[in-house]
DNA sequence: GTTAGCACTCAGAACGTTTGAGTGCTAACA
DNA sequence: TGTTAGCACTCAAACGTTCTGAGTGCTAAC
C-alpha cells in the first residue's frame, strides 16, 4: 500500500497521538500539531480517504478517529520512529538483572517482571527447547520405604524431580542396576528421545527386577517428557486491568494467557529474531485487542525460548520494542554464561 | 455474645440469603421465608437489634441488611450447618488428584487448581517447610568452560537447582574435592544450618581451591536458603474477576496476592487444622472484601504447608468448608505417598 | 488542490421525575 | 410484654429529557 508523503505523516500523528492519550483524535487537533501549515478540513479530506483504506476507523459519527488494526501495522512497519536504548537505559536494565540467582527459571521470571514493570503491560516468556539438549543427570534417591525420588538434569539447565511409590520396597542392588543402566542408555541422550518406546526396548537387558525397573523408567521418561517440554512464564497480568480499553472483559483475556497451550502455538510462530502481532492478526478472538511484542533469545547462538510482552493494541511500540529487543539479548547472554558456552565449543550454531 | 434462638435464625437466614443472591435481604423476604410464623414487622424489629449488636448493616436506608464482618464470623463459629463431603463428592475429588505428577510441587499445583475451579475462587498453597527438613543430595555437574551447575534434594522433596560462573576452569579434583566436602558436612545437614557461618567455618579445610571453592560453597548456601524458603502457589486469580464485590478493585486484590510476603505472614498463623479468616480480620486493608478458608496440611504426621482459598466475604462457607478441609487431607497424603513415609519411622511428629 | 463555512450527528453530562423496595415508628391488640 | 397492621418516609436505581460540544461531511469559493 503506497501512501503520499503528508498521508503519512496524517496516519503516523494520529497512531502517535491516540497512543498517548487515549482518546480518538479530531482534525482540528492535528491541524495544532501541524502548526497551521494545512487547514482542518484538508486533514478531514485525507482522513477520510485513510479510512477508506482501513487504516483508522471512526468509533461513532462524532469522534475523531483511532488506528485499526491495519493502521497499527503500516505504523510499525514503514512509520514508527525506533531507536535503539540509549547506555543509560541499558545499564539499568544490565543491573537489574545482574542480581540473578542462576537458575534459568529465575532469570527468565525475573526478566518478565521487570519487563512487566517498565512496560506495564503482561511479560511472557518461555523455557527454552532445544532438541539438541541432552541429560547430563540422573539421581535415584531411595526417601525411605517403597518410595523414591527421581532427579534428571539437562544440558541446558532443565531440572525436573519428582517422587514416585513403588510396588516393592528399594533394595541397594536395584539402585545399581538402575544406574548402570543409566550410564550407558540415558546420559548424553537427546531429553526427547527417552520414551517409552526406548524402555520397552531395555525391558530384556533388566533381568530379576524387571517389573520394578520397570515402573521406575516409565516415570523417569515422564520426567524427560517434561523436561523437554517448553513452560510458559507469566508475569504482570495484573497490569492488564490497568488498561482500560480491556475493562470488564479483562477476565477473558487472562483467563486465555492463563491456559498456555495457544499461546505456547502462538509463540512458537516467533522464528524471527523481533515479533509484533497486532490484535486480529492472530486466530484467536481472545486477543482481538492486544498486541504482542516478542523475541527469540538464544544461548550461546543455540536456539532459546522467547520472551516478550502482551499489552492492549494501544501501546507505544516505539519505546517498547527496543525493550523487549534488548531484554531478550541480555537474557541469551546471561542464560549463557550460567549455563555454559558448550556452544561456541561444538561450533557455530545451526542458525 | 448470647442470641436468642430467633435472632440466631434470623440472622443465620440473612447470611444464607445473602450468600445465596448477593442482594441485601429485606424483611418482606424473610417472612416469605419463616412462611408467615412471625411477621415482617417482628422481624424489622428483630433485625434492629441485630444491627445495634453490630451483625448486619444497612448499605442505604431504603434497602436490606447484609451481613457485618462479624455477623459472618457469628455465622461460622455458632451457625453454619457444616456437613462433611458425601462418599461420592471425596471419590470425584480422589479422582481429579489421582493422575499426578508425583512432583510434590506439582501436586500442590494440582489441588490449587481443582480447588479454584469448585469454589470459583482464588486457591493458594505453600511448599512444605520443616524444620527437620534435611539435604538429601547435592549434585555439582560443569557445564563446559567455567561454569557448573548445582542441583540441591532435600528429605521433603524439594529440589532446587542454579547455574554458576566460576572465576576459572573447574578440574576434576575441584569437583572430588567439593564432592568429599559434601558428604561428610552437608548431606543429612538441616537445610537451614547450610549457611554462611557454616561456609566461614569450612574455609581452613578447602586447601588449594580455597577462592573458588568457597564461590561454589556460598552459592550452595543461597540454594539451601532458597530451599528451606516457603514458596506461595497461586491459581486460579481470575477467579476473582467474576465476582462482582471486588469490581474495578480487584487489581489492587490481584496485586497483593503477586507481592507474597503479607500472604506468607498471614498464612503462617495458620498453625490450627483449619482456619477462616474474614474480611477485617487480617491487618491488610486490601483484604477488607476478602475471606480465606486455609487449613494446614500434615505430611506423614509432620507440619507441611497450607492449602486454601481466597474470595469474597460473601461465600458460601458452609459449602467451601469441608472441601477445603478435605483436599488439604488429600494433599497431605498424597505428599506423604511421593516422599515416603520416614515420619512414621521416626516416631510419632511433634505436633 | 485547498479552504472557510455551515448544517448535522451523536455520546456524554446534567438534571428532574418516577418507581418501588424497604425502613422506622406508632398505636392497637393478645 | 411481645406481636402486628398501618403509614409516612427515605433513597438508590431506572428512566427520560435537555443541553453541550467535539467532530464530521459537504458545498462553494478561492
Amino acid at each position: 500500500m503506497e501512501l503520499s508523503e503528508r498521508r503519512q505523516r496524517i496516519l503516523a500523528a494520529i497512531v502517535e497521538q491516540f497512543i498517548a492519550s487515549g482518546e480518538p483524535v479530531g482534525s482540528k487537533a492535528l491541524c495544532n500539531l501541524f502548526e497551521m501549515s494545512i487547514s482542518s478540513a484538508t486533514i478531514r479530506n485525507e482522513m477520510a480517504a485513510l479510512a477508506e483504506l482501513g487504516l483508522i476507523e471512526q468509533p461513532h459519527t462524532s469522534a475523531g478517529r483511532i488506528p485499526s488494526h491495519l493502521g497499527y501495522r503500516y505504523y510499525v512497519d514503514h512509520l514508527m520512529n525506533c531507536q535503539a536504548l540509549g547506555t543509560k537505559q541499558r545499564r539499568a536494565l544490565e543491573e537489574s538483572m545482574s542480581a540473578h540467582s542462576g537458575d534459568p527459571e529465575q532469570i527468565l521470571e525475573q526478566a518478565g517482571e521487570l519487563l512487566a514493570e517498565i512496560t506495564n503491560c503482561a511479560a511472557v516468556s518461555t523455557t527454552p527447547t532445544d532438541e539438541s539438549a541432552v541429560i547430563r543427570k540422573v539421581d535415584l534417591l531411595p526417601m525411605g520405604g517403597r518410595t523414591i525420588m527421581l532427579v534428571l538434569v539437562t544440558s541446558n539447565g532443565v531440572v525436573r524431580s519428582r517422587g514416585c511409590r513403588l510396588a516393592e520396597p528399594v533394595t541397594p542392588e536395584l539402585i545399581e542396576t538402575f544406574y548402570a543402566i543409566t550410564e550407558h542408555t540415558f546420559l548424553g541422550q537427546p531429553v526427547a528421545n527417552v520414551n517409552l518406546v526406548l524402555i520397552k526396548r531395555l525391558t530384556p537387558l533388566l533381568g530379576d527386577n524387571a517389573p520394578l525397573m520397570q515402573q521406575i523408567l516409565i516415570a523417569l521418561s515422564e520426567l524427560a517428557w517434561d523436561a523437554a517440554k517448553e513452560e510458559i512464564l507469566l508475569e504482570g497480568q495484573t497490569n492488564l486491568l490497568h488498561h482500560r480499553e480491556f475493562g470488564n472483559n479483562a477476565y477473558e483475556l487472562l483467563e486465555f494467557l492463563g491456559r498456555g497451550e495457544p499461546m505456547s502455538q502462538l509463540l512458537s510462530t516467533a522464528s524471527s529474531p523481533l515479533r509484533v502481532i497486532i490484535g486480529r492478526e492472530t486466530p484467536f478472538h481472545e486477543l482481538e485487542n492486544s498486541s504482542l511484542i516478542v523475541a527469540r533469545y538464544t544461548i550461546s547462538g543455540r536456539r532459546g525460548g522467547v520472551l516478550g510482552i502482551i499489552g492492549p493494541t494501544r501501546i507505544d511500540y516505539a519505546k517498547l520494542i527496543p525493550n523487549v529487543e534488548y531484554l531478550t539479548k541480555l537474557v541469551g547472554r546471561l542464560l549463557g554464561e550460567v549455563l555454559g558456552e558448550e556452544g561456541t565449543d561444538i561450533g557455530p550454531g545451526t542458525e
